[in-house]
DNA sequence: AATAAATTTTAGATTTGTCTAAATTATATT
DNA sequence: AATATAATTTAGACAAATCTAAAATTTATT
C-alpha cells in the first residue's frame, strides 16, 4: 500500500515520540508535526482505519507491528539520504534534514536499495544515529552523554544530541567530529563544565551543555 | 515563489505540449496529464492568476516567460535525477521516469547545483535529451530520424524517441546506444526497412519503425 | 469528593485538486 | 447560413488535510 506524505510524517512522529513515552499523546503530536491537536485527531483515526496505529480515545496512540515497519522504512530513507548528502554532495551536517524531509517520501524500492549499495551499506548517520537496514534492523552503538563518563577514560564521539548549525560550528572550532577520540580530565562544579582532552591536541574546556548534547562509546582496550 | 506538484506538473506539460504547437488546447493537456477537461481548466485559470501562463477562454495556453523559467527549472531537475539514476545508481533507460517524476518535485536549490557538479555537469540525459543548464540554456545537437538520411554516410545515435522498455530491449539486440556509429546502407520499399552497419558490426536489416525512433547527427570528417 | 484546569474530541468550515453533468462557445458539415 | 458536432467552461459536489470554537473527558487541586 502506497502512504500519503502526511500519513508518512505522522507515522514518523509516533515512531520518535514512543521513545519517551509508549503512549504518545495528542498534544505532543501536534506539537511535533507544528498541528493542532484537533488535527492530529482526525489524522489518527485514519491511521487507525488504516491498521498502523492503536488508538484510545483520550489515552494515546502507539503504533503497532505494521506502523514500526513503515516508520523503519521511513527513517531508513531519510537517514540515506542524510549520509548520502554529506558524503557524496558535500552537505554540511546542519543542512541536510530539510532536504532529506522531502527525499525520504519518494517511494521507489529499487532506489533505496540502490543507493544503500553505492554508498557502501552504511550503518549511522552523519549524526551518528543508526540506518535501519532493508529488514528495519538497527545496528546498536553504545550512546552516553559524555558528560557523565569516568575520567581518565578514552571515549570515542558516536553521536550527537541535535544538528544544529551552533553545534557544528562549535565542534569545527574544537576539532570534533564523529569518530574522534576524547578524554575527561576533569569536571568543574562551579558551571558543570568538564575539561577534556581531545585527540592528541592539548587539552581544552567545553560547557555542561556541550557535554550533554555529545554522546559517545566507551574503547575498551584496542 | 513555491509551486504545488500539481502546478508544477502542468507548467510541464504545457512546455512540452507547446513544441508542437504554440496555444495548448485544454483536450491536450487533459490527455497528457490523465485527467478531465473541467480540471485543466480551473487549474490554468489558478496558473494564470500567478502569472506563469497566458490563457484565453476557448482559444488555449501558453507559458509567459517566467512560466518558461519554471519548466526549464523542472526538466533540468528531471533530466539530471534521470543522468544520476542512469549513470550512478545503475538503473535502466525504462526504469528511470517515474522515479525521476518525483524526483523533480524536491525543492532545493542547493541539492539540484551539488549534483550537478557531482554527475560532472552532464548536457545529455539518457535520453539524448538535453538537460537545461542553471540558467535554463539547452545544449544543441543534431537529433534527425535515421529512417531519412543519406546513405552511405556515418552517423552518431543522439536521442531516441521513446523511453520504453520494449525500445531498451531492441537495441540490446542491435549492440546499439547512444553514441554508436552507424551508417545507412540502403532501404527496402516493401516495408521501409533499411539496412545498417552498426560501429564495425556486419550490416543488420532494422524495422521502418526503429529506424524513425532513432535519432542521429551527421558526423562531418573526424 | 467536588471542582478547577488541562487535555482531547467533535462539529462545522476552508483550501486544494479533482470530478460529473449541464451550459456555452467554436468548428465542421450540409 | 443553419445546424450538428466537438471542445471548453461553469456549476455544484467530493476527498484530503487542515483550521477554529465549543463540548466532552481526564487529571489535578483544594
Amino acid at each position: 500500500m502506497q502512504y500519503t506524505i502526511a500519513e508518512e510524517n505522522y507515522i514518523k512522529s509516533v515512531y520518535h515520540l514512543q521513545q519517551q513515552s509508549a503512549l504518545v499523546a495528542t498534544n505532543h503530536l501536534a506539537e511535533a508535526l507544528q498541528t493542532q491537536p484537533a488535527s492530529v485527531t482526525d489524522m489518527v483515526k485514519k491511521l487507525t482505519g488504516k491498521k498502523l496505529v492503536h488508538y484510545e480515545r483520550y489515552k494515546g496512540v502507539r503504533l503497532n507491528a505494521a506502523g514500526k515497519r513503515l516508520a523503519l522504512q521511513i527513517i531508513r530513507k531519510h537517514r540515506l539520504w542524510e549520509y548520502f548528502l554529506v558524503n557524496t554532495l558535500e552537505f554540511g551536517w546542519d543542512e541536510v534534514h530539510e532536504v532529506a524531509e522531502q527525499l525520504e517520501h519518494v517511494s521507489s524500492s529499487k532506489l533505496i536499495e540502490q543507493l544503500d549499495r553505492f554508498l557502501g551499506y552504511p550503518r549511522f548517520d552523519p549524526h551518528g544515529d543508526p540506518i535501519p537496514d532493508k529488514q528495519g534492523k538497527l545496528a546498536y552503538r553504545q550512546r552516553l552523554p559524555l558528560l557523565e563518563q569516568p575520567h581518565q577514560q578514552w571515549l570515542e564521539i558516536t553521536a550527537v544530541g541535535d544538528e544544529s548549525p551552533a553545534l557544528l560550528e562549535m565542534l569545527g572550532h574544537h576539532h570534533i567530529q564523529l569518530g574522534t577520540r576524547v578524554c575527561v580530565l576533569r569536571s568543574f562544579s562551579f558551571d558543570g563544565s568538564i575539561e577534556i582532552s581531545v585527540a592528541d591536541q592539548k587539552p581544552v574546556t567545553i560547557s555542561n551543555q556541550l557535554a550533554k548534547t555529545l554522546l559517545v562509546k566507551l574503547i575498551e582496550h584496542e
